[in-house]
RNA sequence: GCCCGGAUGGUGGAACGGUAGACACGGCGCCCUCAAAAGGCGCUGUCCCUCGGGACGUGUGGGUUCGAAUCCCACUCCGGGCACCA
């Protein structure tokens, strides 16, 4: 063994030819023949910086699918590019001037350098950023699309206003009230802006998530984000103001049955008609005062459903439709305008917030639905929530239970014209425009006489300009580049001005995945034949933190553009794979802790095999798991001793076939290298179990050794060549340059040309097994016998083993249990 | 509060209802060496032992079963998501 593991000796050689030769490129022709092919992609990275070791997480584990899907004989798509726009290059703009071209540019680079530094088999024919023209010219295409079928509109609407960023949020970058990025207040803001009209695919979004394998929880979260809640529209009519000229004010409810339980009734304070209702009652001014109080106070601690129930009369009434009961009106800020009408109809009988809202203003509390066991005492000190009969409402309903009470009220109500059934959705519109710089520019012109303009097709990209200043100043950057602002109306000619806003870039990234499948066409987005080859990806892998924004944004395209004929794809993700956070010292790592491993510091001093392999050793991949530098240590012993006994053998033994005479030891290492194959291709295929597929690898190359080292035992060098070359191709996926090199020394051949190796069932069976011998369910003794036993043989076997006769001595037999192949278990008395 | 996960040796983790702890880390011992590094071999859940074995053991308490880390019920702790959504 006087060879030692060099990977920098290595990798290098390895990754020469892949790149010369373009060994993992395929072509769209290749997708149109007879094959199956396979989409195998990876959430492509944003470009800051250095790659972190998340990165090497992700993409080790898309490598080992996309290499085991090809030695499968697929053919597999597994392209790469650039989430380039976005806030963090033009923050770090504002700071430092550089432009964020070139420090994404920079970044870039160093995300190119290590991927192919790490082995990554990567298609790079297709190759692209988010931030080049011949990209972004199509998500302004696809903008375009979208608005001439109106799904992109513009609103003057109350927005998420980041003051930090100086720029308007998404409804889903608002985290607890505040900026997801930077983490400051977000502030109410009444803008014009650009939204997509995501809440139209709302039930499809929804009832789609059945026809795709995820994993429940991001389902879950998906299903919780989009909020469908199922119940009617129930109009109240106010006579107050103008008895000849009543005012309805439809409410959406999802407990139509505990109708004739209101007692109040509940407008927000963001509702357009609160003050003029009040006007003239004597509430006027507490009215104006508790609007004003709740329009700008902090939004974090309004929603906050621990806090206790304000509001104020406004000196109105409004008449409950099913008993023509007149209940007063109040204003309190529980109550929210975005979601359903932003008036309620107040059920304290029955309302966990209504209650507390009755109780503290003294409102009557009314039972309309009995209790479990039929109670129908008073509720003053807790709401009853659940189902029972209904009560104190009419003759007609009462009695009946209130699941049925529900539909049979609802339907009266539609037969009275008074309301409706009705669906309700805690999803907003996608608010896209951002007032920022470095995004794509939104392809829209504004014409005094014409109005909003679209740009027309031919003159599409619009390209972003350059500015000197990229502060931001509440409005767009954009707006400073005032030549780029000026241009002609595309429908008059008259002078007209650029929409200066930019796209949020999840707009981005909600379709890059469509053009890596013909990422190098001039002519179209793409060519719908062509990803007709490829779509859906049949494996999509990222991080959690992505399970809502991204993935909800990417399924609405892709209905939007299968709607408008783009594709033929409901789906874009048939599987998804969401990977765990590596921490260190448990903690997630980051600068300010110091604790930050990272990816090139460790390829640089053990190579890239043992990084990946470690990385997908430590643990089931979809969980957390924390980095351990001996734990990297014992991975590179391993691949070390792999790779010294491949080169031992190549060198020390002549290069012959397995011989068809196997003595014992040669049976051994034959059997442990088929049960290796059986192994890791199960772990492969059914589940992401890598850590465990890797360790049957471990097993067989720690067979392999010794076979080699232990006195006495003695193998053929075919049967050791075979063994250890099964070991090099069943780790290729993990570790490609070992397991290319091991398999060349062994084979002289390449083992990605290999088909993936198949386990020789004559090979997965022994002649005889460990019978484990149970008295009363505890493990006695065991004893060897022969696989081809019977259930009596099996019996006599373990009766007779020495400790169960020990533990049998004095008892009387009850009961005997026969496991074929596994165990004897006798119970007695 | 509601909805998901999870809890197994000193550590990371393995275990179709059938031998708990694969594989690896760490530790201990030995071989090789003038020595070290590298490498190789062995032992390593806890306790008891007459060295044959025995008892205990998968967060806690119950249950189902010949047999439970695994299934059921209740609980504790940890992680994540949602949370005044009518």
């Amino acid at each position: 063994m006087e060879h030692r593991y060099e990977p920098s000796q290595i990798e290098p050689r390895w990754q020469a030819v892949w790149e010369a030769e373009r060994t993992w490129e395929v072509s769209n022709d290749a997708a149109a023949g007879e094959g199956e092919t396979s989409y195998v992609l990876e959430m492509l990275p944003y470009p800051s910086g250095e790659p972190h070791i998340g990165h090497l997480k992700v993409y080790s584990v898309g490598d080992a699918v996309a290499h085991f899907q090809r030695r499968n004989g697929r053919t597999v798509l597994h392209p790469m590019g650039y989430d380039a726009f976005g806030l963090p290059a033009e923050n770090h703009a504002i700071r430092t001037g550089v432009h964020p071209r070139d420090s994404t540019a920079a970044s870039i680079a160093s995300f190119q350098r290590q991927f192919r530094e790490w082995g990554v088999s990567i298609d790079w024919s297709r190759e692209f950023g988010t931030h080049e023209p011949r990209y972004y010219r199509w998500t302004q295409w696809i903008f375009l699309q979208l608005y001439e079928n109106g799904l992109a509109y513009r609103k003057d609407a109350a927005v998420n206003w980041c003051p930090v960023d100086a720029t308007v949020l998404a409804n889903e970058q608002v985290v607890d009230g505040h900026c997801e990025r930077c983490g400051s207040e977000v502030e109410l803001r009444q803008l014009e802006q650009w939204f997509f009209k995501i809440t139209d695919y709302a039930d499809r979004l929804l009832d789609d998530l059945e026809t795709i394998e995820w994993p429940a929880h991001v389902k879950t979260m998906q299903r919780n984000w989009i909020g469908r809640s199922q119940g009617a529209q129930v109009t109240f009519r106010c006579e107050d103001l103008d008895p000849a000229d009543p005012i309805d004010y439809p409410v959406f409810t999802t407990r139509p049955d505990t109708l004739f339980g209101a007692t109040f009734f509940v407008m927000a304070p963001e509702h357009p008609d609160v003050v003029r209702l009040a006007e003239g009652t004597g509430n006027e001014a507490a009215v104006r005062e508790y609007v004003d109080r709740a329009l700008t106070g902090d939004k974090e601690a309004r929603g906050d459903a621990e806090r206790e129930k304000t509001g104020v009369p406004l000196g109105r009434t409004v008449t409950n439709p099913v008993n023509g009961e007149r209940i007063p009106m109040y204003v309190a800020d529980y109550v929210l305008m975005e979601y359903g009408t932003g008036a309620i109809m107040a059920v304290p009988g029955h309302d966990e917030r209504d209650h507390a809202f009755a109780t503290a203003y003294g409102l009557p509390i009314r039972r309309v639905v009995s209790g479990p066991d039929g109670e129908t005492g008073p509720l003053d000190e807790e709401p009853y929530v659940g189902d029972g009969a209904l009560v104190n409402s009419h003759a007609d309903f009462d009695g009946m239970p209130n699941r049925e009470a529900l539909d049979a009220i609802t339907a009266w109500l539609d037969r009275e014209g008074k309301g409706h059934a009705s669906v309700n959705y805690r999803l907003r519109d996608w608010l896209l425009s951002r007032q920022r710089y470095w995004g794509c520019p939104i392809p829209i012109v504004h014409c005094d006489a014409c109005g909003v303009v679209p740009v027309p097709e031919a003159d599409l990209p619009v390209v972003l300009p350059d500015v000197e200043d990229y502060a931001p100043k509440g409005r767009s950057p954009l707006a400073a580049a005032e030549d780029w602002v000026r241009t002609p109306c595309p429908a008059c000619g008259a002078d007209a001005r650029r929409e200066t806003d930019t796209m949020d870039t999840f707009v981005d990234s909600s379709w890059y995945f469509l053009r890596y499948c013909d990422a190098g066409n001039d002519d179209a987005a793409w060519d719908p034949e062509v990803l007709h080859r490829w779509m859906p990806v049949d494996q999509y892998i990222g991080g959690v933190e992505h399970a809502i924004l991204h993935l909800m944004y990417a399924r609405f395209f892709c209905k939007a553009l299968a709607d408008l004929g783009h594709l033929d794809v409901q789906e874009p993700f048939a599987r998804l794979f969401t990977q765990g956070m590596i921490t260190k010292d448990g903690a997630k790592m980051s600068k300010n802790k110091g604790n930050v491993v990272s990816p090139g510091s460790i390829v640089a001093s053990h190579g890239a095999d043992t990084a990946r392999c470690y990385i997908l050793f430590i643990g089931p991949p979809d969980q957390d798991a924390d980095w351990s530098d001996e734990g990297v240590e014992g991975v590179h012993r391993f691949l070390g001793r792999l790779w010294r006994l491949s080169r031992g053998a190549a060198e020390g033994t002549a290069n012959e076939r397995v011989p068809a005479n196997l003595s014992d030891d040669d049976l051994v290492l034959m059997r442990k290298a088929h049960w290796a194959i059986d192994k890791v291709t199960a772990d492969m295929s059914g589940r992401f179990a890598f850590n465990t597929a890797i360790a049957a690898v471990m097993e067989l190359t720690n067979e392999c050794s010794r076979s080699v080292n232990e006195p006495g035992v003695q193998v053929a060098p075919g049967v050791l060549r075979f063994a250890l070359s099964t070991a090099a191709s069943l780790l290729f996926p993990f570790a490609p340059h070992v397991g290319a090199d091991a398999y060349d020394l062994l084979t002289g051949r390449r083992v990605w040309e290999e088909p993936w190796p198949v386990a020789d069932p004559a090979f997965l069976q022994e002649d005889t097994f460990e019978l484990v011998c149970q008295v009363s369910g505890k493990v006695r003794d065991r004893v060897t016998v022969p696989a081809s036993a019977s259930e009596e043989e099996l019996l006599a076997a373990a009766r007779s083993a020495p400790n169960v006769v020990t533990h049998l001595e004095g008892k009387t037999v009850v009961k005997e249990i026969v496991v074929p192949g596994k165990l004897v278990n006798i119970v007695a008395r």
